[in-house]
DNA sequence: CCGAGTATCTCGATGATCGAGATTATCGGC
DNA sequence: GCCGATAATCTCGATCATCGAGATACTCGG
């Protein structure tokens, strides 16, 4: 009685992409386990980040808002609190507190733009270098290791479904999002 | 002047897998463009959860762990509020608040084990399972879509890979979270 | 120099999370 | 049946990230 009844085939589909639904054919199979497997990188990856972060004393977003700063220099285009907060989803006090800690524990500066005074350039320090240094190369070995079971040609397979995916969420990311900000027009009008 | 002049191949090598380092053959480039989608990828999902959360009155954790709560179940195992702090990477009473809202809200419920009565178990709720779907469906929506564009051999290849990665993902995750509990040692031994 | 617009920062309130300890229940040995 | 050890959950006070409205600093066109 330990056991639960409830077998999978009985269960609604609650994702609308198969994950609970039938799969007879192995192509549904293959993009039922395709999902899942993002799903789940995506939620590993997450917490791998919240738990690196914790285990060098910052929170979740500071390690996201590094990374969003080195990403954005390394780019050749240093990122400003106002972007930094849009990427983040964060209110303007949040960003300023974020910017406040990293600059405190010497990840990132702060740089006024010479031409547009009102404007804060963000730019890496080195003790953030290093730290994000130490969070992607252990990633780094383990990509490799993965992709070397993968012919060129193969990998091309996968890059074009990656694309094709990402491209797809942040669209979705964006249509979520304006979601957020619309709703406020009154009924009637 | 707005594009920006630093090149990519002078920029420091920071991921340790390529993501900024030169990348001269084909096969290079490939592995820097699938890890970096990935990353967007998954820090995109995590944005859509983000929104989709707030939009709803819930905080981003909120979801993530009505998501738990249902995976589990579905898949013949309710999980209980200690498996759920693990998952999620919350103490206990972070977990007790996070589920006392959740129950508020309508979307989970409480259940005690008959057999183990220290064990609650928990299940959703219509209102939980109603909102899920709501999350998932543009999802999957999406991703059907994207796969339509790919033969059986090719998603074949992608989940293979897929499956690797995540395999890997967890590892990684699972070797962040034990440094997070061992460093307690002192110095010497 | 003025006023509208923009970028960032300030500050008080809110709420999620932590962490130590209390509570309730199981289990094995006697 | 009772006891101590262990386990799972919950309670509670403190902390800290975040929000959001308003203040401040700056730009630009007229």
């Amino acid at each position: 009685m330990l056991q639960p009844q409830r077998r999978r085939e009985e269960a609604a589909d609650v994702t609308g992409h198969g994950m609970y639904r039938r799969r007879d054919t192995r192509r549904e199979k293959l993009v039922a386990e395709i999902a899942a497997e993002l799903r789940r990188y995506s939620v590993d990856a997450q917490h791998v980040g919240h738990a690196f972060a914790n285990l060098h004393g910052l929170g979740a977003t500071d390690l996201q808002a590094l990374i969003a700063v080195m990403d954005a220099e390394l780019a050749g285009q240093p990122i400003t609190p106002g972007r930094l907060g849009e990427q983040l989803s964060l209110s303007s006090g949040s960003v300023t507190a974020l910017i406040d800690r990293l600059e405190r524990a010497g990840h990132i500066r702060r740089d006024r733009d010479t031409a547009d005074r009102r404007k804060v350039f963000l730019h890496y320090a080195e003790r953030g270098a290093a730290l994000a240094t130490d969070f992607f190369r252990p990633l780094g070995r383990r990509t490799d290791e993965v992709m070397a079971g993968f012919g060129d040609d193969e990998l091309e397979v996968v890059h074009r479904f990656m694309a094709a995916m990402t491209a797809s969420m942040r669209e979705h990311r964006d249509t979520v999002r304006a979601a957020r900000d619309e709703p406020p027009r009154r009924a009637k009008g």
